[in-house]
DNA sequence: GCCAACGTTGGC
DNA sequence: GCCAACGTTGGC
């Protein structure tokens, strides 16, 4: 079982939304190394959603992969701003996961916590210029990361 | 709204 | 295959 860190703006789809909706196919990711991360996600892996473009910015809680190879509906939809017409349905180029919702934290953990409390190598999202929304996290950072939300 | 960072596109 | 222009992300 992996970690991973998930990125999405809350005034789009944040956790409030998963924990109304169950689960949720993560849906829109259009850039080729995320992609290759959402491929090498497995079910039962665990993934820290991380609210972007809020105020402020942080994790505010843990989802779980439920199905791998999921084939991303907005790339065949023409009126989506994530259609992708060269895409073709007997080859889809976006694949993804669905995700269910686990918990809500207790703490959120916001960005300026997340830098005194991390190095930008034990959490990408902290690495100059890192803007990738699909990251894997260490199991050790993973843990901390728990003991701080749940604590 | 600004802008740094960096991915993508397209002309050559 | 290079690289300038353009687009997007995301913190502030």
């Amino acid at each position: 079982m992996r970690y991973w860190l998930y990125k999405s703006e809350p005034g789009v789809y944040g956790i409030d939304h998963l924990e109304r909706d169950g689960t949720t196919i993560w849906d829109g990711v259009r850039n080729y190394m995320a992609r290759i991360n959402l491929n090498a996600a497995a079910v039962g892996d665990l993934i820290f959603f991380y609210h972007s473009s809020a105020n402020p910015p942080g994790v505010a809680g843990l989802a779980e992969v439920v199905e791998t190879s999921v084939v991303d509906p907005l790339q065949f939809d023409p009126e989506s701003k994530y259609f992708d017409p060269t895409s073709k349905p007997a080859e889809p180029r976006w694949i993804t996961v669905r995700v269910k919702f686990v918990e809500k934290f207790p703490n959120f953990l916001p960005l300026d916590l997340l830098r005194r409390s991390f190095t930008p190598e034990e959490l990408v999202t902290l690495r100059k210029g890192n803007r990738l929304s699909v990251t894997p996290v260490g199991d050790t950072t993973a843990d901390r990361l728990l003991a701080m939300a749940r604590a």
